[in-house]
Formats: structure tokens, sequence, C-alpha cells
DNA sequence: TTTACATACCTTGAACCGCAAGGTATGATC
DNA sequence: GATCATACCTTGCGGTTCAAGGTATGTAAA
């Protein structure tokens, strides 16, 4: 049998990666997250909440993020932090992108040669 | 209700986007643009014959492409031009993914003030 | 005050995409 | 005449993501 490699899913993760991100730099609660990634894309990317608390979940679940809850004006948020598993998977996950970006703008820039101007 | 607008689906239409750029360089057909892909990008992306034909036929039935058969060296191939339903297609695609990309960049590099060096 | 809205958490169902794994047929190579 | 590379194709499964709901509390408007 020949190899027949391809992919797994090469586009996936990429709102854990976002998600990560943010956390790295802030602590932050799940509702926040969501308009967080809204607003600093310009609404460019907008993941819903039925996105963000599974990948929340999962992700303390496998020890990358710490939770706690804190009430703040008699609201009760929990809170996500970044544990050190985290930080490494966040490394993985933006390398990953770093890889295909430059792997499709190879795709729609580079490559062909062009007869300069036609 | 408040509108709920995420984005359907934000992530896909790669496979797309990378096909119709390469049709629009070159005539080619199927077999030869699994290779192409894995090639030009080093294998970083590689998309099976599975996604590809199935995307092949889905665009030359809503008209960005147009086929014809062709016999080289005794063997029957499909070559595929891109229309100009197709190169519209296609700048929609990549507009999408400048914008995409650009999102995401800016919320790995960009925003956060950083302390620098801690 | 009760209606409405924003905050804040959550789950479920379905849709969709892409992958793996198959299958057919022909030409070249050994 | 077996095996490989070429060249086409389809089906089934799995994993993500979305849409749409549901609960509860605080604040603002009516």
């Amino acid at each position: 049998m020949v190899a027949r490699e391809t992919n797994p899913n090469f586009m996936n993760g990429v709102p854990e990666l976002l998600i990560l991100k943010l956390l790295q730099q802030d602590e932050m609660y799940g509702y926040e997250i969501v308009q967080a990634i809204r607003d600093r894309t310009g609404a460019v990317i907008a993941i819903g909440e039925g996105v963000v608390y599974p990948v929340l979940h999962g992700l303390e679940r496998d020890g990358a993020l710490r939770a706690r809850r804190k009430t703040v004006n008699g609201r009760s948020r929990i809170y996500y932090s970044v544990t050190s598993r985290g930080k490494r998977r966040l490394a993985d996950l933006s390398q990953n992108w770093v890889n295909l970006k430059n792997a499709i703008q190879t795709m729609l820039t580079g490559g062909q040669h062009v007869d300069a101007i036609p």
C-alpha cells in the first residue's frame, strides 16, 4: 500500500489558538472572550458561545487551562488562565498556523514566475 | 431577539481557493492538482483526491470551471480551466482569505502592549 | 413594578467539510 | 504477467462549528 499521507484536518484548531492567545495575555472569562475576538478582529471572526465554552472545558480537562470562580459586581464569572502545558500547546498551534499561512501565501503569490506586467 | 451573527464556517473553502488559484495559472487535471499542492507547499498542505475531485465537480457544476477531455500518451485526462465566473469566485475567496489571515495575525501579534522583557 | 435588556453560564442537534479507504481502468516496467 | 504509477471516481466516518435554544441575575426603562 502506498503511503497515503494527507493532513489531519489542516484548518482546525483556530478557535483554540485564538482563545489560548487571549488567555495568555490576560485572565478572561468565556463571555468576555467571545466579545474580545469579535472586537479585535473587527467582526471578521466571530466565534459564538457554542464554540467557546466547549473549547474552554476541553482545554481545562487537558490541563492547558486553570479555572477559578470569581464574583464581580454581583456577577459570577469563571476566569481562565493558561498553564505551562497550555503555553506549550499555544506554541505548537502558533507554529502550525504560521506554516499553514506561509504555505497558502506561497500558493497565492509566490511560485509561478510571472512575466512582469502583461 | 438579538442579532446572533457569527460567521458561516469561517475556515472553509481553502481547498477550493488553492485549486482555483492553480487552475487560473495553468490548465490542469485532478491528479496533477493533488501533487502540485503537495509539492508547492512542501507537503505542509496535502489535499487528497477525495477532496479534490468533489471540489472540481462542484465548481464545474456551478459554472466556475470548464472541463475538456484530452488524451496524452494514451492516458485520458480531464483538464479544467477557470471561467469568468470562476475568476470572480477566486477573487472573493482570496479577499476572504486575506481578511481572515490579517484578523488572526492581529490577534497573534498586534494589540496587546507588552512591557518589554519581564 | 414589570418589562426589557445585557451579562454570564451552559447544552443539544444538525450541517458541513475534509479524510481515509476503498474501487475501476490503463499504460509502463520488471 | 505481475506490479507499479497514472488517472479517474465514490462512500462512510469523524470532528468542528454553528444555530438555537435554556437558565439565572443585575440594571435600566416603561
